[in-house]
Order: C-alpha cells, then sequence, then structure tokens
DNA sequence: ACCTGAACACCGTTCAAGT
DNA sequence: ACCTGAACACCGTTCAAGT
C-alpha cells in the first residue's frame, strides 16, 4: 500500500500526541499502546516510529504538552499579595491534578530508558513551573539570598506535590478533595509564616 | 514432571517474594516479571499463581514487606522533643527512600486492577505509619483537636513525600542529596513554627 | 494435590519489501 | 520517500495434562 504523502510528517507527529492524549485522559496510562494509537490516527505501528523514536519519547512529548498545560493554569492566578498567590498557585496545581488525573499522572510514571537523560528544553519547562513561586517568595522576602528562596520554593512545591500524590493516587490516603486543598492551603500558609516570622534556614 | 511437595506452599509463597525483591532491589521495578521470579526459584511460571492471585497481589504484599520496613527504621528514632523527633522522621524517611529506592518506588508505581479495592490490612499498615507522626504533634499541641493535628500530620508527611518524590526520582528536579535533606527539614521545621505560633487552621 | 509447559492475547520495536 | 505488515522477543495469565 504505502499511502503518500497524506500527511506530512509534521501533521503525523500531531496526530499521534493527540490520539495519545485522549487515549491517556479516557482509559488512564496503562492504556496507551502504540497499537492503539496507530489505530485510532489509520495508520500502521510503523508510522508511528517514524516520528517518534520510541515510545518514552513520545510520552516525554506528551507530558511536556502537560507541562504547558499546567503552566498556563498557573498564568491565569493574579494575586497581588505573594501570600494569597502561592496559595492559589497551590490550588491551582491541585486542581489540575484533579481533573486532569491521567495527563498529570503519566509525568511521574515517565521513566527513561537507561543511560538517558532528561533533555534541557523539557527541564527548562519544568524550571519555568518552579520559577513562579520563586518568584512569589523573592517579593515575600527580598531581603534573603535568592539560594535561600530557592530553597524555600522547592520545599513548598515538593510539599504541594507530595499531597497531590499522597491523596490523589489514592494507594495512600483516602479523603474527599475538600480535605486536600485544606491540607494543600494549611502547609502553604503554616510554611510560609513560619518562614517569614523567624527565617530558620 | 510435577515436582511433589518439595517445599510447601507457604515456603513457595516466602521463596517468591524474596526473589521478587531481590529483583526490584537489583534491577529496579520495570525488570519485575513472573518469569524472572519463576526462574529464579526454581519453578514454571503456572507455580507462582499458585500462591498469588496475580502480579498486582503479588506486588502488594512485596510493598506490604517494604511498609513493615520503613515502619521498622522509623521506630529506631527516639527523640524526646517532639518537634525534633518529626524531624528525625522525616530524614529517616527521606534515608530508607534515597537507600533503597527500588523497592520504594515500587510502593507508589502500584497500580490496583479496575475496581479493586486496597485491603484493610494494608491500609492498616499504612495509618501506622502516619500515625507516628500522628502522636508527635499531638504532644506539640495537646490542646488542640484530633482532626486539626490529623490534618497537620497529614499535611506535613505529605510534604516530606513530595520533596522525596520530585529529588529522587530525578523527574522534575536534579539536585544533591544533601540538599533534599536541607529542604525536608526546611519544610518540618517552618511548618512547625508557622502551626504552633498562630494556628493556622 | 502439586506442578508443568504450551497456548493465548497481548506488548514495543525493527526492517525488508512494496508503491 | 513514505508506509506497510510481518517478524522478533518479550509480557501476564490460564488450564488441560501429567505425576
Amino acid at each position: 500500500m504505502a499511502r503518500r504523502s497524506e500527511h506530512s510528517l509534521e501533521e503525523i507527529r500531531e496526530m499521534v500526541l493527540n490520539a495519545a492524549e485522549n487515549i491517556v485522559i479516557e482509559d488512564g496510562v496503562s492504556a496507551l499502546t502504540v497499537r492503539k494509537i496507530a489505530l485510532e490516527i489509520g495508520y500502521t505501528v510503523g508510522s508511528i516510529y517514524m516520528v517518534f523514536a520510541n515510545m518514552a519519547d513520545l510520552i516525554l512529548h506528551l507530558n511536556a504538552r502537560t507541562l504547558d498545560d499546567i503552566a498556563a493554569q498557573l498564568e491565569q492566578v493574579q494575586e497581588p499579595d505573594p501570600e494569597q498567590c502561592i496559595e492559589a498557585l497551590a490550588k491551582a496545581y491541585l486542581h489540575y491534578a484533579s481533573t486532569h488525573f491521567n495527563r498529570w499522572h503519566l509525568i511521574f510514571e515517565a521513566r527513561l530508558p537507561e543511560g538517558a537523560t532528561i533533555p534541557v528544553w523539557y527541564q527548562d519547562k519544568v524550571d519555568h513551573l518552579f520559577s513562579r513561586v520563586e518568584a512569589r517568595f523573592a517579593e515575600l522576602a527580598p531581603q534573603r539570598a535568592e539560594a535561600e528562596r530557592k530553597r524555600a520554593a522547592r520545599a513548598v512545591w515538593g510539599g504541594i506535590h507530595g499531597i497531590c500524590v499522597l491523596s490523589l493516587n489514592g494507594t495512600l490516603d483516602r479523603v474527599g478533595l475538600y480535605d486536600v486543598e485544606e491540607s494543600v492551603v494549611l502547609l502553604v500558609r503554616n510554611f510560609i509564616h513560619g518562614w517569614v516570622a523567624q527565617g530558620v534556614d
């Protein structure tokens, strides 16, 4: 057969990512297979390997989309007060994780094949997410050293993520979404107050 | 062939779990397959299904061991001061996660098959881990309501876990182990100070 | 009763062959 | 140059058949 140039490689790439995204959204991480993607876009398995090196590469690019998506959501948050802003960012992250659970979950499922390293462009997207929080910590305590603020941002953001993981994955804790938000707010608020008040380093 | 009663079912069960544990420790989560376990213990694949319902069941029991192991490590922590104790528990958890990464990682990899629910005995083990931290929060603020203390314990423990996840998985953040410990301590200390000082609820 | 091992329905990945 | 589809080396799970 060898259907010729019905779509450009760029188009196929896009089709693959769209199909993969839908499969993950609808049927979860474990349902994502090359064969299912191929079926969905009307090509055969071999074609996928024209536009992605392998499954891990495909997932990496899918996750990149999700990171952009999360970034866009966080961008919506516009609180003037830095403390309230960090709180709102935390809530927005939790909200994204709970409403787009499967896509969010895929980010942390990704195990790069041995020896492989995360591409710089991907790491940049992650750093960009962190930078939002860091910037607010800078506003919160302009007099402190940058390294100190960075560590605070990482600690609190890691903390937020951890509560999301334990609560949403359901492996560790069964609790309503309302309670999760309460926990997140509790963590952020108390950490910031502790940090601002006496500057434990 | 049908080798008869060389080992009791109980013994085979133990052999399976031991083999599985070693495979995970040495070659990681993705290397854990029924065929590999069978090869390791000198039985065929079918035998595994005499002692475990399926792979998910096997992994659940492997994770139960890991939870016991973590609990035993946390039991070692004997700090009289509640704040320092929580800090030490956090460090011990981080230490376990980093030195037994593969086993720790498997706990959160487990996706129970659709419709399945976590057994009570397993959930009890998880609750037992949480209770250690809760008890210390109770000492920290005996006058506060139990629900409040539980939420604080969950928030801070989730937070500790999150920092471990983001740092150790390496998907999100590349940073030395020393820095991770600093972040964990930073989170715990500031959260507790904020929580004790003004009781944000 | 215990255990085998072949069979089934899947995976991801490769690549000679077709248009 | 683009794409196929069969082949390869794997999975987890089942179950008739052997001792």
